[in-house]
DNA sequence: CTGATTTCGTAT
DNA sequence: ATACGAAATCAG
């Protein structure tokens, strides 16, 4: 506690600056930022686990107050520690063996199979180690793509690029801009290691977890709209049916017993196109209000839509601004211009009594949310229930008063944007600064009514949630005709088909060959990319009167957004990390399913499943087996991937990768 | 129950 | 940029 205890790196002779001796490897800790070593001895706390040893943040570095502090608790943890240690110190191990040791340390038991043998391979034997993040060593966690192709944890990108630094750490290519500023999650790098994992727990013999991320090919039938809406456009639409069975006011994740439709719920992950479908599934259900509440009752659910400047978005955790403090009078709605203060009332208050009680929240993300890394890049996406810890008032940015509230994160499921096969854990609350000068700051006092359970090591509900005021959603009460739709949308993928749905290339629609990964984080096969910009050219050459003028560049634009790309274009780098997992997981399949080939295609409803056999689509459909262009797509790699070789296990690569 | 007010949307 | 209707809350 006592902050009097100065806490010192060694020094560049070695020796800690702290107690003056050179402690040996086994008792040095290297910072996964910064990369100095501490001498483990004169830490005030040790790392716990192996996670928080592996990317370890030095005191110098260790802001992030999101990261579980870590607290020296007994023998254990450094008994721990040194054993890792040593494994890494060991120079007769590979960086593969290593990686197994240190697995089979955390897991508590040896792989039977030796870590190389042909049935089960461990998750890092799929996920081979080119993949990890440079800084932490660990698999990119919302794994950010630079230009040069190379994969970081965006946290980990993020203090790089906070010390200024605008080269990438791996190859030493300058990162743009844009990037620096707005670094984009690749989610299909999330599908990638998710599916890796997945692979793994389901070749182990435990029960196959299964995971609930629901992407747009498989919603359902497109959302109900009445006569009217359609005569008058989405905008003046009525809502449509609602699917799910909850009433209004129900707090909490939306679970299968209230969606008779799909007996699914609505999962973390799940996406709609707008509001109005969004609402239909119950996330959250104000089609244009970003508040679900009553003033007297509490509030169910938020939407990040970066309608207020004032937000801040950090995934797990993120300060949201009330409602109001506008004039909307003659209808309007895009005012953005405050002219009073906010006030805790109406929505405001239904946000602080959730606060007060510690109600799960409803939390989904717009695309219009523009400032957020997290951000969905189209639509709208739900991403689990967030308690609200505290809240307060300041004067926002526009130099009104604005109601704040930090919310953060508390659902069994794991986010969109990580790749853990868990929920939430507790975690300390963030340091909030600009609570210093702030006003009615209001915290909970009483046991959150949604809280940890740490036998069940799950979110629940301590007490009973609070009795609903309104009646259920009568959708499917009086209609006991709901087997039809909607229940193929349940079926489990193969390997294979998940494949070509996770990895397809946004152009050919095929298993990516050789990837490239836009800074707008799309992916698609290089040929695709480059086919779709022959005949333009970066930059225009102009010419006058047989004078060549200045040369101007051109605006070329993202196949799948308007980002441009030009500059990604001219230096055109393929990201082998995710072509090897990519090629890995493909061969992982095959010996799996080997003996399935087209039989589990039991007719039925396949074709409408990718949604391929859309009238105007229906040609792509010649179904050519992703297996077969992935095969193809190989000899073409071949001296791409040869420069693989040795992996780097620092952030000081030299120059001459790549 | 009514009507006024509010609302981090959407198509023209 | 502008013009909207729907849906929910809340005051009376």
């Amino acid at each position: 506690m006592a902050h009097d205890s100065i806490q010192l790196p060694c020094g560049g002779d070695g020796a800690c600056m702290r107690c003056k001796v050179t402690p040996p490897t086994e008792e040095t800790l290297t910072c996964s930022i910064c990369a100095a070593p501490w001498h483990v001895g004169c830490l005030a706390s040790k790392p716990e686990t192996l996670a928080s040893t592996l990317q370890w943040h030095c005191p110098d570095c260790s802001g992030d107050p999101l990261l579980p502090p870590s607290v020296a608790t007994d023998g254990s943890s450094s008994e721990l520690f040194v054993a890792i240690k040593a494994i890494e110190a060991d120079e007769s191990l590979t960086e593969k063996e290593k990686a197994r040791k240190r697995q089979e340390l955390v897991s508590g038991r040896v792989e039977e199979d030796g870590g190389n043998g042909k049935g089960e391979s461990s998750v890092l034997d799929v996920l081979d180690e080119s993949l990890n993040c440079s800084f932490c060593m660990q698999l990119p966690d919302r794994p950010v793509t630079t230009p040069c192709g190379h994969n970081f944890c965006l946290k980990c990108f993020q203090k790089w690029i906070g010390q200024g630094k605008r080269t990438c750490a791996k190859c030493r290519s300058t990162v743009p801009p844009k990037m620096a500023s707005q670094p984009r999650i690749n989610s299909t790098l999330v599908s990638v290691i998710r599916m890796a994992k997945l692979s793994k727990s389901n070749a182990a013999a435990g029960p196959p977890k299964v995971f609930h991320f629901i992407h747009n090919q498989d919603r359902p039938d497109k959302a109900f709209t009445t006569e009217r809406a359609q005569k008058a456009g989405k905008a003046n639409a009525a809502s449509g049916k609602i699917f799910v069975t909850v009433p209004p006011d129900h707090f909490g994740p939306i679970t299968a017993e209230n969606d008779p439709d799909r007996n699914q719920g609505v999962l973390v992950g799940e996406c709609w196109e707008d509001r109005l479908e969004c609402r239909q599934w119950g996330a959250h259900l104000p089609h244009v209000a970003g508040i679900a509440g009553q003033s007297n009752y509490g509030a169910q659910s938020v939407a990040l839509s970066g309608g207020y400047e004032d937000d801040e978005d950090h995934g797990e955790w993120f300060l949201y601004t009330g409602s109001g403090g506008r004039d909307l009078s003659g209808n309007k709605r895009t005012n953005k211009e405050q002219s009073f203060d906010q006030k805790f009332e109406k929505m405001n208050e239904a946000l602080r009594v959730s606060c007060k009680k510690g109600y799960p929240v409803r939390v989904v993300r717009s695309h219009k949310e523009k400032r957020s890394s997290y951000a969905p890049e189209k639509g709208v996406r739900y991403d689990g229930v967030y308690r609200i810890e505290k809240c307060w008032r300041k004067v926002g940015i526009q130099g009104f008063k604005v109601c704040r509230y930090l919310f953060v994160r508390c659902d069994n499921e794991p986010a969109p944007w990580t790749s853990d096969e868990h929920g939430d854990r507790p975690r300390p609350l963030p340091a909030i600064s600009e609570l210093k000068k702030a006003t009615d700051i209001f915290e909970r006092k009483e046991s959150p009514l949604w809280d940890f359970d740490e036998e069940g090591s799950r979110w629940k509900w301590k007490k009973a949630p609070p009795p609903s005021k309104k009646p259920a959603n009568a959708a499917d009460l009086e209609e006991g005709k709901r087997t039809r739709k909607a229940i193929r949308h349940s079926r489990k993928l193969s390997t294979r088909e998940r494949l070509l749905k996770e990895f397809g290339c946004l152009i050919c629609q095929q298993v990516m060959s050789l990837p490239v990964t836009t800074p707008c984080a799309h992916n698609f096969c290089k040929s695709c990319f480059e086919a779709a910009f022959t005949g333009k050219t970066a930059i225009r050459e102009r010419n006058k009167g047989g004078r060549t003028l200045r040369s101007q560049k051109n605006i070329l634009n993202c196949p799948s957004c308007p980002t441009d790309i030009s500059d990604f274009l001219q230096d055109l780098q393929v990201n082998r990390e995710l072509m090897d997992v990519i090629e890995s997981l493909k061969q992982k399949s095959e010996e799996n399913e080997e003996p399935a080939e087209e039989e589990p295609m039991n007719g039925l409803e396949e074709s409408t499943d990718l949604g391929s056999s859309d009238e105007k689509t229906g040609k792509k459909t010649e179904n050519v087996d992703p297996k077969d262009d992935l095969e193809n797509a190989l000899p073409n790699c071949e001296e791409e991937r040869t420069s693989k070789r040795r992996k780097v296990d620092t952030a000081q690569v030299g120059d001459d990768d790549l």
